[in-house]
DNA sequence: TTGACATAGGTGTCATAACACCTAAATTGC
DNA sequence: GCAATTTAGGTGTTATGACACCTATGTCAA
């Protein structure tokens, strides 16, 4: 049963405006899949912030990547980036090394402990997603992720 | 110019699943549209919580609500409502009354201040929502709407 | 060549969110 | 009527996020 986001929010008037819904459907919707991933995560001690940080250091291998490559492709702004790899390097998931030619930078990558993390945890998010987004069509899902495109590139 | 999610957070490598995609699609299109709640409504002094909290006392005038029945309104989870009502309060946008008949209820309304406050931001949001999703045609937006629902209902 | 600027990273501080736990009032079932 | 349970609200503590500011290194052009 698929219930309106009115009704889910107990709102008693109806939307301003199709644009201010979709906004609090798009904010909602992100809240509620964001949640489950936390909760999925939290037995492996990792935020949702880290899970992704780990996924973008695996995909950057064999290289890393230094802070700033980091904080430009994380989904959420995240301007304390240092610290959060600290934390990260503290529990092992990610090790650092200041660059020879250019001192400013430190590169950041994955660790073997962190690659052992995500393996561990990869099947079940990816099984968690398709059961989430289970209901929907590959048409569904292929406009949904185009109209989302859209709506970030209006800005 | 619309660009891909994998352009824009430089993945390069294609997502595992269309479903992974439109997981990370929803995700980062609520973080972009939020970050920009928050940055206009910085300067008014509330936060994007601050603001949904007023928004729904709004809606619940002029009987006023307990605090869990906001918490279950609230777009994302909030834990911590007490502390967030205290600091509202504090800055005069609501005001709290324990209940006769039920000693244990402290309902919270909108103040004057808090009403006040709405009314100088809204016709500026509502502006900024229609100008966020003008590229959608009404029907995309009652799509993406009634898919994104869909989504939440699964869990 | 050197002084201004840009860029990478880091730190200090404060506010907020998260979590576990607690108290008081109301309700329920015996 | 009262013990057990539920429900509302609150508190203590820790971790995290946010913001302003700082230092070191590299770059570029007068």
């Amino acid at each position: 049963m698929v219930i309106s986001l009115q009704e889910e929010i107990k709102q008693t008037k109806p939307f301003a405006s199709l644009a201010h819904e979709a906004h609090l459907s798009v904010v909602r919707t992100a809240a509620v899949v964001q949640d489950e991933v936390e909760r999925f995560l939290k037995p492996y001690g990792i935020t949702a912030t880290q899970y992704n940080v780990l996924r973008i250091l695996r995909g950057a291998e064999p290289d890393g990547l230094c802070r700033n490559e980091v904080r430009d492709r994380m989904l959420t702004r995240m301007p304390d980036m240092t610290r959060l790899l600290d934390r990260m390097e503290e529990a092992g998931l990610v090790g650092r090394s200041r660059e020879r030619d250019d001192r400013r930078m430190v590169l950041t990558r994955i660790s073997a402990q962190g690659r052992k993390l995500l393996s561990e945890i990869d099947v079940a998010v990816e099984q968690e997603h398709k059961s989430r987004f289970a209901k929907l069509s590959d048409d569904e899902l292929r406009f949904l992720i185009e109209i989302l495109a859209k709506v970030r590139s209006s800005g």
